[in-house]
DNA sequence: TGAAAACCCTACTAAATCGATAGGGTAAAA
DNA sequence: TTTTACCCTATCGATTTAGTAGGGTTTTCA
């Protein structure tokens, strides 16, 4: 139930780029210094909003990552789907990656069920009313 | 980020001890049958429970665990504290568990802060909101 | 044009956690 | 006094996490 590293640091870069950048690329040195990350872990971190189209990156001299849409426009249901996965704490409540109990004969009436499915709805709210922008 | 076997598990046990019991003591057997879980994983499980002040149980011929309050008066939060441990997802928003984060030299600042601490109070609400009567 | 800067990719690993399994010990009721 | 059922400890394979290592490859600028 911890939030990983990943996403925690994938979080904080999010933001350090929407804090200093207007767009320029920054080096990903620069931005593991600052948040006191290790630079490969955030290499490969990086690598991986990019992939997702959160990132857009240049390589070469003076190059880096920067980002490709507006804070504003950076919703946090994408950055925690694309870093911690899904957002739902069982399967049978997710929206985006279902599956079903295979010990569960009626989700109607599994308690589980009935309380996870509240737990994921009122964080997929609180994703929802955050963009990037918000968290600045 | 998901929830654990032993939340789930413990969480059907104590459902099904609301539903068939009057306070009868119900053996372990009896709950992982219907509820298909491991028997001896189940034992462990529910002995944290006990251990917790979430059920009482009785040895010998005739025994069992059941439960030792009303369904209406067993928080989400008790049961989500005890088996899953804090419900914030980072130590640095966390009400019983509070650590300050090593790499973060200003909560105020912490755009991971000021989401999880969202996180934590949607959360909160839920667990709060619900009782194993509800989810019966 | 060539070398340095910076991204890109793969593979490995130590440590921790999870979900169980095994095997017995102990208390209580019939 | 024997059976029943809880109680407790230890172990273990699989998976995940949080990196580390090391070497590409591409691009840009001098």
């Amino acid at each position: 139930m911890m939030l990983s590293k990943k996403t925690k640091y994938g979080l904080k870069a999010l933001t350090y780029l929407a804090k200093v950048s207007d767009n320029q690329p920054i080096q990903i040195a620069e931005i593991a210094k600052h948040e006191n990350i290790s630079q490969k872990f955030l290499e490969s971190i990086l690598l991986t909003l990019r992939r997702n189209g959160l990132l857009g990156s240049k390589k070469g001299k003076g190059g880096g990552y920067y980002l490709i849409k507006e804070p504003k426009d950076i919703l946090m249901t994408t950055v925690m789907r694309v870093l911690e996965g899904p957002i739902a704490m069982v399967p049978c409540v997710s929206l985006n990656f279902y599956e079903k109990c295979d010990d569960c004969p009626d989700e109607g009436e599994c308690s589980v069920h009935k309380l996870m499915l509240q737990v994921r709805d009122s964080a997929l709210e609180v994703y929802r009313n955050n963009t990037l922008e918000d968290l600045l």
